[in-house]
DNA sequence: CTGCAAATGTTATAATGTTGCAAATCTTGC
DNA sequence: GCAAGATTTGCAACATTATAACATTTGCAG
């Protein structure tokens, strides 16, 4: 898999959205799922904003573009990129992003700017083994785990006087 | 500290709220911090709960024991009681839980049971240290890290034809 | 007592997410 | 191609979670 700029560096974001939505067209073709008309443009919407979006925010900007979309329509659509590994729910915000590790099976770790919003996934093993490990300490059986850490990413550290 | 029984083992639970009552009293007296009525009142309903309580659960239970309040009253009392660390907010269930390490620092890792509801917090340092290496190797700086688990507690791991 | 700060009451509203059902679209076997 | 069934979408209403704004009351220091 290809590796992928950090979203606070600069880097073509075109070209890197597109490459997203090419994986996830392969993805889906793979598991005989459809990325529908409606499906894809949410996916595109969500890799477009490097920072997570909320579902009412995508609805905004379905309906700004003409497309007679209400909650539901989002929501599903949502509940399908996350049902296929292409986007994940941050909890902690209410919002979505696009997953930077799609098909690779993986818990993310993200690591979220409180000053510019940004959020970086990672795919750290020693993380999720420790975790498995305290689980596992008390008979605990993980299905599913949420990880998100909140504080300042590299380009807000010296920026503290911006606040 | 004293140790705390598990959520899911039986014990008094009346004296385990009571416990954390008196502790809740004690840190807000050594901090000059009000545990006002309603917010002791709402801290204890939260701990009488084995499960989480969402705010508007908290609201119904005051409201049917004649107190008058609206969701302002709720939310202020669980800022206030999260900002003293006396109860931790939950945010994959939108909801809240009595923080079973009051007074000592630590970011909790929370157990969650999607049988049974129950949540069991953990504080395991090598879970937090593995989790604040993965930042520091990307030069991010931690703030606060959201940890919840969700799976099987043991006690309904072997009651899986229940659901 | 007086004046200030903290806490609470009160009303309204914002933000987020779901249910239920009907219409349209796609797929599949014939 | 075509009918039957499954999936997806449109649409309206509703449910849940959280906050804003401002008036009132309460606790406390001087
Ligand atoms: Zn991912
Ligand atoms: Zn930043
Ligand atoms: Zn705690
Ligand atoms: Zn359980």
């Amino acid at each position: 898999m290809s590796s992928r700029a950090l979203p606070y560096r600069p880097h073509n974001h075109a070209a890197c959205v597109s490459q997203a939505l090419a994986e996830a067209k392969a993805i889906c073709q793979q598991q005989n799922a459809r990325l529908t008309p409606t499906r894809e443009r949410v996916l595109e919407l969500i890799w477009q904003s490097h920072k997570p979006l909320g579902a009412y925010d995508v609805l905004a900007k379905l309906t700004s573009e003409g497309h007679n979309a209400a909650p539901p329509t989002v929501y599903r659509a949502l509940d399908f990129l996350q049902q296929y590994g292409l986007v994940h729910r941050i909890a902690s915000l209410n919002a979505f992003t696009g997953c930077t590790h799609a098909g690779e099976h993986h818990t993310g770790m993200f690591l979220i700017c409180r000053a510019c919003g940004n959020v970086l996934e990672l795919m750290e093993s020693s993380v999720t083994t420790a975790i498995e490990n305290a689980a596992s300490a008390e008979a605990f059986q993980p299905e599913a785990i949420t990880l998100e850490v909140a504080g300042l990413c590299p380009g807000c550290q010296t920026d503290q006087h911006h606040e």
